[in-house]
DNA sequence: CTGATACTTAGCATCATGGCTAACCAATAT
DNA sequence: ATATTGGTTAGCCATGATGCTAAGTATCAG
């Protein structure tokens, strides 16, 4: 999993009903109807959405009969977040750095 | 900083260039013109992509003479952060519950 | 076997995004 | 005073994302 494919993950996660997905998802598996009875929005659409979230490795879907079930993969969440992690700690890091610095000849 | 403004700050960073200008700003402040240089790229361009990270709240930008100067905002980054962080830890916790109730009659 | 349910595929309209050039303004450097 | 540098604004074009409808497939219920 290298970093060039965060921005897709970012991607998957900047459209609002996507988003909303991914929080109802928290809560446990569910069947695309289930997940769709929020939104207002066509099925085909709505399926769209949750292939993004699947192609960005968000979410694992099953079909078992005529009902396919999702699942959040935490292992992605967890790859994003120490990304994000990293680079705030570096930014931190950075501005404690220059504090010391200021502060050096006082 | 409702949880609605996210998915702004995820679409910022789904952009590989907006990706790539945050990652050279963990290592400090830099110029519009010194940002740009790895990027081939017209500056308008460029600038375009500077100003949705802004709007996004992922840096801050002052202009002194005619250098405007680009830092990242740690806040924001810890912001998206901890959603991730609570979410990735919500489907932790459920898989936990899964896993116990499915050992419970062994 | 027939109908309803739960997705799925295909195809289209519209708008946002990301790229460009041309032209401009303000601050420095000569 | 003039030229150069660093950024800015305006406007255009191509592509991709998001929404829709119409029609199809596969399961399950009766």
């Amino acid at each position: 999993m290298a970093n060039q494919y965060l921005p897709t993950v970012f991607a998957a996660l900047s459209d609002p009903t996507r988003f909303a997905v991914v929080e109802r998802l928290c809560g446990g598996p569910a069947s695309v109807g289930q997940l769709q009875t929020p939104f207002a929005m066509a099925t085909p659409t709505f399926l769209r959405h949750l292939k993004v979230l699947e192609k960005a490795g968000l979410i694992e879907t099953i079909k078992r009969g005529r009902v396919r079930t999702c699942t959040l993969k935490s292992e992605t969440l967890g790859f994003a977040e120490s990304w994000i992690s990293q680079r705030r700690r570096a930014v931190e890091a950075q501005l404690d750095r220059l504090q010391t610095y200021l502060s050096e000849d006082t």
